[in-house]
DNA sequence: CTGAAAGCGCTTACAG
DNA sequence: CTGAAAGCGCTTACAG
């Protein structure tokens, strides 16, 4: 009878032989529908909570029309620049009537079944659903690895990345120290690849580098690998008393708003969530009515001068 | 036929007829299921494709056992407040088998139909679900009002509001300024009252108060309404030549790590987001087993004394 | 390896 | 105002 471990979930039927109706009566009783009388409609909603009867959803929305949904990835919450991004993606789903279900990254099988579509921001690269979804449409934001039958919002870095390097160069940095993740990443590379085309050689190191790796060399400039990692790095350099920017200018990636309340405010590569999250949404639509004839969008950073660099 | 706009879409019949098999054949090759020869997947999968074939969510979650789905409503994911909790949620529910779906406090109503069971974290009171939704188990996280069906998360604020106070004004601070909502609010209130129990006068005024309001009498110590609004405080402090703590001394609310970026580090009441997280899925869990003797959990603050009081 | 039948829980016409 | 029948899209036994 009942696949579940759990005692069986109460359906209509329980509720209508509790009531001692009819299952239409059920439903146009829950459904606070007209052509049933009041006193019915009481015994019948008294049976359900007698019960503990909850609509399925997946009887209901085989029978009537219903939101579609989304299924959203994204890597950690904790992080604004996810955080952010979800925020609209929530405000524009809404907007166009899609339901949204989230899920971390190391679960996305799990959408499978909960989801129509998914869109995926993670700074990894999203692994395809497999058996049992057939054609999903997925979109992934700013991937590591180009999957095939995925769309993708692409980051063009080069533009903000060239203007943030030629601020540096500017002020006068000449010894800029790059944190990167420890396999390298398309933006740590897009630095080093800026700095060299003005003949600087960027030292990389691994984001995660404590205070012995940052000090040695004196370096002039930091690369943080994302804002987060900027916030850390000018606490850090305070903690030591390195001054930014009169001793070390500093740039983050991401464009976080709170890089306006750290001190000295943080200088970052930013990029518009609000248009990232449009295109990713049009675009899983797209995809899910077969209509992309090219899968990729492409979204600029732009370079953000604060004080700290 | 077709109750929406679009076309119709594909159902498994649309594909066993393009592929020429049955609907079962057809479920083997999606689902890649044994009992079905390389070649039959093989065209059966090639006229999904063709026919823009997505399997229905409803169809499956009738007849196979599928992962339950909790309604997650905040106020704001902007603010990691509300992001840090809902990062927990995702993290227990994926642990426990359930779907997250999200929404904003405006949306409440699309979750009926969607979720089987509610969280709402929003700084507001959540409108109950309504028609359609009897018995829909809800946990309200820290409401400002009391809503009979629901659970409740409840926030103990007394004692570390009292340890803040006790702080404030073992540090020398008199005139205390407190930022709350327009309306008031019970952790406004609660400061009001604790420096009232010491025999001192708060003064209250609206937490978008700006530089002119804030300014006058010279108050030596500020409560920010929350974390945020913390942050913006020390920034605005400090572009007007004020001192913290030497000047004033500022207390947020909420607990949010990024306290720990900010210069001077932010004093501010905390509570264990992820104690929070656990509690409202323990209770909504409980709601809908229907076996919840007192839906009602305490999650106490705590106050952290950093640099800026 | 492939297909005909039954049924998941619900709502929507249609009768009475 | 109430109920008997049909059907939403899918999977699970059961036959062949």
């Amino acid at each position: 009878m009942n696949r579940n471990a759990g005692p069986a979930r109460a359906t209509i039927v329980d509720v209508a032989r509790a009531a001692g109706v009819s299952r239409q009566t059920v439903t146009r009783a829950v459904n606070d529908m007209p052509g049933i009388s009041p006193a019915t409609r009481e015994r019948v909603l008294a049976a359900a909570r007698e019960v503990n009867y909850h609509p399925s959803r997946f009887g209901r929305g085989l029978v009537k029309p219903s939101a579609r949904t989304l299924g959203l990835v994204v890597g950690d919450l904790t992080n604004p620049y996810y955080a952010d991004l979800a925020a609209t993606v929530l405000r524009l789903a809404a907007v166009r009537g899609w339901n949204v279900v989230m899920a971390e990254p190391g679960s996305v099988a799990d959408l499978v079944g909960a989801a129509d579509a998914v869109v995926g921001f993670t700074g990894l690269a999203l692994e395809p659903p497999g058996a049992g979804a057939p054609n999903l449409p997925v979109v992934e934001i700013d991937p590591p690895r180009v999957h095939p039958g995925h769309g993708r919002i692409e980051f063009e870095r080069r533009t903000a990345t060239g203007d943030a390097v030629r601020h540096l160069l500017g002020r006068g940095a000449r010894r800029p120290l790059v944190l990167d993740l420890p396999g390298g990443s398309s933006r740590g590379a897009a630095f080093v690849d800026a700095f060299a085309a003005a003949g600087v050689d960027a030292v990389v190191v691994d984001r995660d580098a404590g205070w012995a790796d940052l000090s040695p060399g004196a370096p002039d400039a930091l690369v943080a690998f994302n804002d987060l990692g900027g916030f850390r790095l000018l606490r850090d350099l305070d903690a030591h008393g390195v001054r930014v920017p009169q001793d070390v200018r500093v740039v983050g990636v991401d464009g976080l708003a709170l890089g306006e309340f750290v001190t000295p405010r943080l200088s970052t590569l930013a990029i518009d969530l609000a248009e990232v999250a449009r295109a990713a949404l049009d675009l899983v639509v797209q995809l899910s009515e077969g209509s992309a004839d090219d899968p990729v969008r492409v979204v600029p950073h732009r370079f953000i001068a604060r004080e700290s660099s």
